[in-house]
DNA sequence: ACACCCCCTAAGCGCTTGCTCAGACAGCGG
DNA sequence: CCGCTGTCTGAGCAAGCGCTTAGGGGGTGT
């Protein structure tokens, strides 16, 4: 239920915190538009009004999720950027960590990776200069290994994109009763990755 | 503007073809919940009530546009499933054809691939079995090439899933306005397809 | 000419939405 | 004992929602 109590651990006071983690798994079930604050409040124990005394407006929940959301996702991927290694090893650390997230915590990631249009103008800039911080952190990594002969990219800006688009959608379709865990999944995907990029092994 | 305008030329009459494609664009930019049925009407030049003559319910219009948009994708995928050549020139064809109708219909594959949530619970099991189908079609091609000895696949649901799930993405992330076109993604995408699971080129 | 049917609109109904506000209650320093 | 601060609730407001209803106008068959 509470799976991703760790993520919002530093967030006080204690009610503060229940509502964020209900508006979380609401957002994440129904989406943004469809859930209401009367239902936030319900799953946080509440009355609606409550919400208000915490949070200015609805959006600033989902403005609040998907900020500590994105940072810890690109933190991710900048601790295995700046990692030893060689470019393949780091390039398979990042898949791995970064899709073991997107699946351990997929309700927190849903709510990130798609309900981004439900932002307020200035907040959507704001979390889409992220976003380039986590594309330049993946960029990095490949151009890395092309420079040293490790892979071979004909076209490293679309496959960039397409290796963020393939860990970043596994937030969608990933279920917790899935035969498949975060690990196995992580795994799967970091070889795919180094394929996809033409790594020789 | 209408470039999705042949995808519904056999809905008559007039009038309600206009409130479909007009209902694909709202639901595509805003997403079925926060589009409202006099955004709808509005964009079809109509008063909210006209909606109500060809359609009983705003469910009913995502519910058909989710259905003609699950039929159109899988026929591509049996196409080339059911064409000739190799397992690989199979797999490239499916990969390409598949991605560029993503890519050219992005509107119309936004609402059928993110938007199923919100289809009456009736509609939606009838579309997941859709969904199965595309699933198996692209399974069948990646087993056939692993039997031929073509493709070295470990784990072929998983890439399957993987591979499914990195070409729906593409409706996510494509805009018209990029520097890729809908042939370039779908060249570039039938590369990394091959490239996962394993062909030797 | 007429009645008919289809398509459409103006008006609005009942309900839910995001959000507000006056007041209650607990804890705490003095 | 008082008063203050931070937290919460019950009641409810204005606006917007999906959808309905009564009626009008134009084309068609007779």
């Amino acid at each position: 239920m509470d799976a991703d109590a760790e993520e919002w651990a530093d967030v006080t006071p204690d009610a503060a915190r229940r509502l964020l983690t209900a508006a979380v798994q609401a957002f994440a079930e129904r989406g943004y538009h469809a859930t209401t604050t009367r239902d936030i409040a319900g799953r946080a124990g509440m009355s609606p009004a409550a919400l208000y005394i915490h949070y200015r407006t609805k959006e600033e929940l989902l403005y609040r999720i998907s900020g500590v959301g994105h940072r810890l996702a690109l933190d991710i991927l900048a601790r295995s950027r700046d990692g030893g290694g060689s470019a393949a090893e780091r390039l398979a650390d990042a898949v791995r960590a970064f899709v073991r997230w997107h699946a351990e915590h997929h309700t927190t990631a849903r709510v990130v990776q798609y309900e981004l249009g439900a932002l307020a103008e200035e907040h959507h800039a704001e979390i889409v200069g992220m976003r380039r911080e986590t594309d330049a952190a993946v960029r990095a990594i490949v151009e890395d290994g092309v420079a040293a002969g490790e892979f071979d990219v004909p076209d490293v800006p679309g496959t960039c994109l397409a290796l963020l688009s393939l860990c970043v959608d596994v937030a969608r379709w990933f279920r917790e009763d899935g035969k498949r865990g975060p690990e196995e999944v992580g795994d799967l995907y970091a070889g795919l990755a180094l394929r996809m990029v033409g790594h020789r092994s």
